[in-house]
DNA sequence: GCACGGATTTCC
DNA sequence: GAAATCCGTGCG
């Protein structure tokens, strides 16, 4: 079966908690219909979970404004933002509406459509055409959606502390970005710096 | 209003 | 190691 013609990860999927999502979206499609490139679309081999106004390294922490609010908003829907002036940056909402939560998609392997490299976070939209036009827009039933695919094993599932969020303090330690082990189109890890006692 | 810095990437 | 480059956030 095309893979584009299969049903979307639903809406009760996302509510669940970003640490049971971020997972369960490794292996599956993301898959744009782009209105002037056709259909682009990549396997989901990286993601990290975003969790509540507790988490710092969530924007949500810092309560709900006008960049946040999607992360407030009902599940399965994206989140997209522009981060240092340059590159766009895209989330799924995850757990009910009013609790606020994501999963970053961090790193997709070509699948169709694609002409460029996709690792990393800010590469793979830009090779996707994903931008802020699609923010709070629906991954279920949008023209962005990601469907279920490969079922990727829990001993395939690497998992390592979030990249880029050193600033959160403890919240940086936690381990909850999640690779599929060895793959490629995996971002590669930068060097933290040390933990200051 | 204005300064600051970021869930990145690339180049020196 | 630092620039590129925009805008949300915090503070006055």
């Amino acid at each position: 079966m095309n893979p584009s013609q299969r049903s979307p990860f639903s809406h009760r999927f996302y509510a669940d908690d970003p640490l049971v999502v971020a997972p369960g979206l490794l292996g599956a499609l993301l898959i744009h219909h782009h209105p002037e490139r056709g259909l682009l679309a990549g396997r989901i081999v990286e993601t990290e979970a975003y969790r509540g106004m507790e988490d710092k390294a969530c924007h949500a922490s810092k309560g709900i404004t006008k960049r946040t609010a999607p992360m407030f908003g009902p599940p399965g829907h994206a989140y997209v933002y522009l981060i240092y002036g340059m590159y766009e940056m895209l989330n799924a909402v995850t757990w009910p509406e009013g609790q606020p939560s994501a999963v970053l998609i961090r790193g997709v392997e070509p699948i169709a459509g694609i002409e460029r490299t996709t690792n990393g976070p800010g590469k793979l939209t830009r090779a996707l055409g994903i931008d802020r036009s699609l923010n709070e827009s629906d991954l279920v039933s949008g023209r962005l959606i990601i469907v279920p695919d490969q079922i990727i094993s829990k001993d395939c599932v690497e998992t390592t502390p979030r990249i880029g969020v050193d600033y959160a303090g403890e919240w940086a330690e936690k381990p909850w970005r999640f690779c599929v082990r060895a793959n490629p189109h995996v971002s590669k890890m930068p060097k933290r710096r040390s933990a200051t006692v």
